[in-house]
DNA sequence: TTGACATATGCCTACTAAGGTATATTCCGT
DNA sequence: ACGGAATATACCTTAGTAGGCATATGTCAA
């Protein structure tokens, strides 16, 4: 019953604040660390939980991890993004953290080369 | 953050299956017992887990104790449910649980006199 | 008031989770 | 090869959860 391992994910505020924002597009760790205002530590837990139970994907990039949503994502796991989405449209943390990250998405654009962190 | 509390409630499969079945109408621990073949002991707590967190109301009726959805239930709520359903229509746990329900159904509504357990 | 039935609760054990601190790993530039 | 940056992991503490067994509570019927 993968539906109870993306339920686990998704009853933790983080991990629901995470997901929120992978749903915009893929995010390195620095920029979870920059919206959120949460420590590496956390952050990194958080994701490693996701990974593990395959929520995100992740992938090197020089010496930085850029996360993902899978690509080709699970149903269950769609309907309930979007589910999660019609939820929180309201939620200040996730109006903030959206837009925090809009502030940074010219940065991001250009992230091939630097301009991280 | 009630979303929170609602997703903790649905990351365990016998209250998925509990709330899947009380979106078809009301029903009484015996039923539930029936229905799941669980023991007494493991729908009841599940009920109190999901009582403490007013995801379902319940009402005396005689001996007996009847579990409902909220009258109002929240907006989110209400999302996830339908959110739920969606993703569970091809489980067959929860294929077989709806099929045992229906073969109760007769005697549920005439259960205001007995014809319970 | 007693007994039987339906349901809830207390206590115990094993497991999982969250957050913190410290440390390890991986990659880059020099 | 070395130092620094970005990220991950180990280990610890605390708290929450699931399930089982035993027992309590509330309600009815006689």
């Amino acid at each position: 019953m993968d539906l109870i391992r993306i339920y686990q994910c998704l009853c933790d505020r983080t991990r629901l604040r995470l997901l929120h924002l992978l749903s915009q597009g893929p995010l390195c760790v620095c920029h979870f660390q920059e919206i959120l205002g949460e420590p590496q530590v956390k952050i990194s837990k958080h994701l490693a939980y996701l990974r593990e139970r395959e929520l995100v994907q992740c992938e090197r990039q020089g010496n930085r991890m850029i996360y993902a949503l899978p690509a080709r994502p699970p149903r269950e796991l769609t309907a309930n993004l979007s589910c999660l989405q019609d939820c929180i449209r309201e939620e200040p943390i996730f109006q903030r953290d959206l837009a925090r990250l809009r502030k940074l998405a010219p940065k991001i654009a250009g992230s091939d080369s630097e301009a991280c962190c």
